[in-house]
RNA sequence: GGGCGCUUAGCUCAGUUGGCUAGAGCACCUCGUUUACACCGAGGGGGUCGGGGGUUCGAGUCCCUCAGCGCCCACCA
């Protein structure tokens, strides 16, 4: 060993050291410019756009498996010679942020939002941000992600903004926004309207009141009152009608039929309780639809109802949303506060009153109960009504109820002037890129949620009433009449600075057609709006003198996330960038947001720039705990990704998130937490995940399994939450540099050169067989999304084939000074590829080695040696030529391991020591002694045992041992005893099974059709059958022997 | 109510268009420190592929059915 080679031993630790070398080798890769891309003539563009992470919060392993994967493809792109451009950033994430930072700003100075006022309570937020992403930005280069850093960009930024400017003028144009009264769900606390995808249902014990109404003026034979039930009592104050069906025979008839047929198919567990309900509802229909009818007639002849606790006269009308089968087959109509209601409003053309003010308390369309909250007002309206004596009963039941999930509080349809994006054509398109294949959709099955929920062509509500966002760039001033409309149209276009095309008008007319209604309600007759696209002092400052108002609404957060793709390449600018990298070549996300966001972004994209935003779209599984339960902060569930980062290193996180990439649409990820006292390893349990401390099972001390969300939240130790699943990763990781270190240290005196083909070894040709055919599957499953099953593919390669087999058979040969030198730079030449073959999936420990071993040789190759490149990252990806797949020489080497694996049974089960040497012959066919023949003296180096001859089959001297195997015997010449008894009860389990296998090889073959379907098969087939008989043979020649 | 997915070894999961004796890692048992690696090496035990039926020469794989679990969407006076 040369003084050299010492230095390098001391220097390359036994265990991989990754805190200090993913912090060095990540400042490399910066300082190397290798992370940023542009516009290159001579090179074609990838491009994967970030998901934004929210500036909510700190990342979790969603955020890590999300971005593993990202940068597993940019790295391979960049290594095949893609310019791959990674396009960081951040989303503003409107609601979500604005609540945290109002939520802190209670919690440490109990003051709201209203006390700081718009500007402050949004710097404070901007300071929040800073934090925020710093922190995220942080934490992904620790995952090593190669992120162009220097073009990172924010949602809110100015780039975005204006994109978002341009995008709302040009849809604003095109009449494709539009103002509108509309009921929305708003959120009373954070006095916003959420969009439906922001709600969540939430299953809850309730009660469900039956109400009376008194009939006005009851003729005879009619009812004094007619039923209704809802388990809101309190939007009673706003009811304006009560509805019946227009036709309940029929509408009987019809969900009858419907029931009949349903029957018909059903199973037969479900037969009876559908049978059951059936009959129920003809007894229904018996007994009820008379009353119903004679209800629907008197509606006709507009008879009316006195609605009690606010002597309302109120109608009673027609509409099929009143389903007879249901309830009293009545229902009472409250236009203002229920979606379905709404409809109904609309098409029988009834009053809306709004009961409620946007803080959820009651107005005084009310009277009484003004001021009240939904929730009080509530039982003060039963305890009335009860009081009348018009409760005629309570039920208890299970009710679902919309909860904001922002917030956490129930949410209320309101009516509000919002603004819209109109969806159908915009949807039709997004649609159709999919349908007709410009966008193609990973798993394929994800692509059903896309097409439905577009299909659905909702118009999507995009103003929010918040502070945080883009302000909706609109100035609006109400009118009283058609000329005062004209005349401020025409003295806001006469304005130097108007023109169509940067400014554009509508006009909002009065939905209320009643000229003293409308005048009593305070509702101007017109609203002129005015959208400017971009900023423009003079105009605003003009509109602002004629009283107009800049709306003071923000957009919705996914409004901007929808132009990501384009917006960060610099659109509505024709950017070199834009030119170069759109459409981007992917996108890696995770199904939550396939509607919200890659729906959108499709749509958006097509609007801006006539073009897709990416060809491809790859939805990767959703990371569960041990319970098959999402992983969150609020549940406390989850796995940090730098504790594991600080537990096993960045490069085991990575290839630990890879493997467990697979096609299905979750994964399970056991959780252990770690006591940070005493360094005790336990399972996560549904009661300690959920405790905010516990006492550690071991050392008893008090600690925390929650997530610290800041720095203040430290006050107990944490407990890191690991899983076992990352150990193998890191194990794998820590086998890699130990090969590898091995090696760099018989690495001394390399000397480059050309290899000689003439001296490739048996061996030599199984490797670069091997290597050829592993680079060519990694390429071709890593370019179909196949993460998990590269990774394994990989892991077997390495740690099997390069590791237990390459490498120790070469360390007989560097004993030899002979074959030293040809041995040394085979050595060099897999290992370089092997390190080009993980480092997307690994990326710090190969950059690692792949320095130290670039300073032992500089220069190396196969068949052309060349300088290797000064970092692994921008090295060329593997292109092994084909033709040195040999299936041929993996055969005779899977001979050759089976010999091995045979012989290390004997001395296994024999217990003989390894210092002893063996030696052995094996009796088996001329073929098979060919292909042995060549590497027996490879035996010596890995079982210590020495081949003394192959002999025939029909020639057994020397009969100690014999171990049976599918090719052949091994006879080996012992001098110690065997377990006759133990051996005897092997060979006959052998047998049992060797004859089963027999017979149904046997049956197999005697089928005329499958011979004649599948004659390769056949003899295959008949192949294995006689090496089964002639190993029976040998198994029953054996047991007599023993006997 | 509509859609999607899952059920394979004690645990977490692979298993391509049906085809040779159903695989891996962890855990478990036995043995071993032979100078790359105990975060290691060698060997071993463990599965009627959720239940039932069908198609087929042949089913973990295709069809039907039952059961359980999970997710998404819609809706419930």
């Amino acid at each position: 060993m040369s003084t050299e080679t010492k230095q390098l031993a001391d220097e390359i630790p036994k265990r991989f050291d990754f805190e200090n070398v993913e912090t060095r080798i990540f400042e490399f890769w910066t300082s190397g410019g290798y992370f940023s891309a542009a516009p290159s003539a001579d090179r074609k563009p990838f491009t994967i756009v970030i998901p934004p992470p929210n500036v909510t919060g700190a990342l979790h392993l969603g955020h890590a498996l999300n971005n593993t994967l990202q940068d597993i493809m940019t790295r391979m792109k960049r290594m095949q010679g893609y310019e791959a451009l990674w396009m960081p950033g951040t989303d503003h994430a409107g609601i979500a942020t604005q609540a945290r930072v109002e939520k802190r700003l209670k919690e440490n100075e109990g003051k709201t939002r209203h006390d700081l006022g718009r500007s402050a309570l949004v710097d404070r937020i901007w300071a929040w941000k800073d934090e925020y992403e710093t922190r995220i930005i942080g934490q992904l280069k620790q995952l090593g992600a190669s992120c162009d850093w220097e073009r990172t960009r924010f949602t809110l930024d100015e780039m975005c903004a204006k994109a978002v400017r341009f995008t709302f003028f040009d849809l604003f144009q095109k009449q494709l926004i539009y103002r509108a009264k509309r009921l929305v769900n708003w959120d009373t606390h954070l006095g916003t309207t959420v969009s439906n995808d922001e709600v969540e249902n939430v299953k809850k014990q309730g009660q469900f009141w039956h109400f009376m109404y008194p009939v006005i003026d009851p003729q005879s034979g009619e009812p004094a009152h007619v039923l209704v039930a809802t388990t809101r009592p309190e939007t009673m104050l706003g009811d304006t009608a009560v509805a019946v069906h227009p036709d309940p025979a029929a509408a009987f008839k019809r969900i009858e039929s419907e029931f009949r047929e349903k029957l018909k198919k059903a199973s037969k567990s479900d037969t009876d309780d559908i049978q059951a309900e059936l009959d129920e509802l003809i007894d229904r229909r018996t007994k009820m639809l008379p009353k119903l009818e004679q209800l629907r007639d008197m509606a006709k002849d507009g008879r009316k109802l006195k609605l009690p606790l606010m002597d309302r006269e109120i109608p009673i009308v027609c509409d099929i949303w009143a389903k007879p089968e249901l309830g009293s087959g009545c229902v009472k109509i409250t236009p203002a506060h229920d979606p379905n209601d709404y409809l109904v409003a609309q098409r029988c053309g009834l009053p809306m009153i709004n009961i409620m003010n946007p803080d959820g308390t009651l107005n005084a369309e009310t009277g009484s109960y003004e001021g009240l909250t939904m929730k009080k007002a509530r039982n003060t309206v039963v305890q009335d009504l009860e009081a009348l004596g018009l409760l005629e009963r309570v039920e208890d039941r299970e009710i679902e109820m919309p909860i904001s999930d922002r917030s956490k509080t129930p949410i209320e349809p309101f009516l509000t002037d919002q603004w819209f994006v109109a969806m159908e054509q915009l949807s039709q398109s997004a649609m159709d890129a999919v349908t007709d294949g410009r966008v193609k959709i990973y798993p394929k099955r994800y692509e059903n949620g896309y097409l439905d929920w577009l299909g659905e062509k909702r118009d999507w509500p995009v103003s929010r009433q918040l502070w945080w966002g883009h302000q909706i760039p609109v100035w609006s001033l109400g009118c009283e009449s058609e000329a005062e409309v004209n005349d401020t149209i025409e003295q806001v276009k006469s304005h130097p600075d108007f023109s169509d095309s940067i400014s554009s008008i509508q006009v909002e007319s009065c939905p209320e057609k009643d000229e003293t209604k409308r005048i009593r309600l305070g509702l101007p007759f017109a609203t002129i709006h005015v959208c400017l696209q971009i900023e423009n002092e003079a105009l605003e400052k003009a509109l602002t003198q004629k009283n107009f108002v800049r709306d003071p609404d923000v957009l919705d957060t996914w409004f901007s996330s929808a132009l990501w793709p384009h917006s960060t390449l610099g659109w509505p600018e024709k950017t070199k960038e834009l030119d170069y990298f759109y459409p981007t070549s992917t996108l890696i996300t995770s199904r939550d947001i396939i509607s919200l966001w890659v729906a959108r972004m499709v749509l958006m994209g097509l609007n801006n720039c006539d073009e897709v935003p990416f060809h491809e779209v790859y939805i990767h599984p959703k990371i569960q705990d041990g319970f098959g339960e999402t992983m969150s902060k609020s549940r406390g569930n989850g796995i940090d990704p730098l504790d594991v980062i600080a537990k096993f290193g960045a490069d085991a996180l990575r290839f630990g998130m890879a493997r467990l990439c697979t096609e299905t649409q979750d994964v399970r990820l056991p959780v252990q937490f770690e006591c940070p006292r005493c360094g005790h390893s336990f399972d996560q349990t549904r009661k300690n995940r959920e405790l905010p401390k516990i006492n550690c099972p071991s050392c008893n001390e008090f600690i925390s399994t929650q997530w610290a969300e800041t720095k203040e939240d430290k006050s107990l130790p944490r407990a890191s939450a690991l899983s076992e699943r990352f150990e193998v990763s890191r194990n794998f990781v820590n086998k890699l540099w130990n090969a590898s270190r091995f090696a760099m240290l018989n690495l001394d005196g390399y000397q480059a050169s050309p290899i000689d083909e003439q001296e490739l070894t048996i061996e030599d040709r199984w490797m670069l067989s091997r290597l050829a055919g592993v680079s060519q599957q990694v390429t071709d499953l890593l370019s179909r999304y196949k993460y998990s099953e590269t990774a394994s593919i990989l892991y077997d390669f390495a740690w099997d084939e390069f590791c237990s087999f390459f490498v120790e058979i070469l360390k007989e040969r560097f004993s030899n000074p002979q074959t030293r030198p040809h041995a040394q730079r085979m050595l060099a030449f897999t290992l370089d590829n092997l390190l080009r073959l993980l480092h997307p999936m690994m990326p710090f420990i190969t950059e690692e080695i792949w320095l130290i071993l670039g300073r032992i040789c500089p220069e190396r190759g196969f068949l052309n040696v060349k300088p290797a490149s000064p970092a692994l990252i921008v090295a060329q990806w593997p292109d092994l030529d084909q033709k040195w797949c040999d299936v041929e020489i993996e055969n005779q080497f899977s001979l050759f391991q089976s010999a091995l694996s045979a012989i290390r049974e004997i001395r296994s089960k024999q217990n003989i020591e390894f210092k002893r040497e063996i030696q052995f012959q094996i009796e088996c066919d001329p073929t098979v002694e060919k292909t042995l023949a060549p590497m027996a003296a490879y035996f010596h180096g890995m079982v210590n045992a020495k081949l003394m001859t192959i002999g025939q089959i029909s020639q057994r001297p020397n009969i100690n041992a014999t171990v049976s195997r599918k090719d052949f015997d091994i006879v080996v010449d012992l001098d110690g005893l065997i377990d006759k008894e133990a051996e005897k009860t092997r060979l006959s389990k052998e047998k049992e099974s060797l004859e089963k296998s027999i017979t149904s090889k046997q049956r197999q073959l005697s089928n005329e059709r499958f011979v004649a379907a599948k004659p390769d098969l056949a003899e295959k087939v008949q192949l294995s059958l006689e090496e089964a008989k002639a190993q029976l043979e040998k198994v029953l020649s054996a047991l007599k022997r023993l006997s």
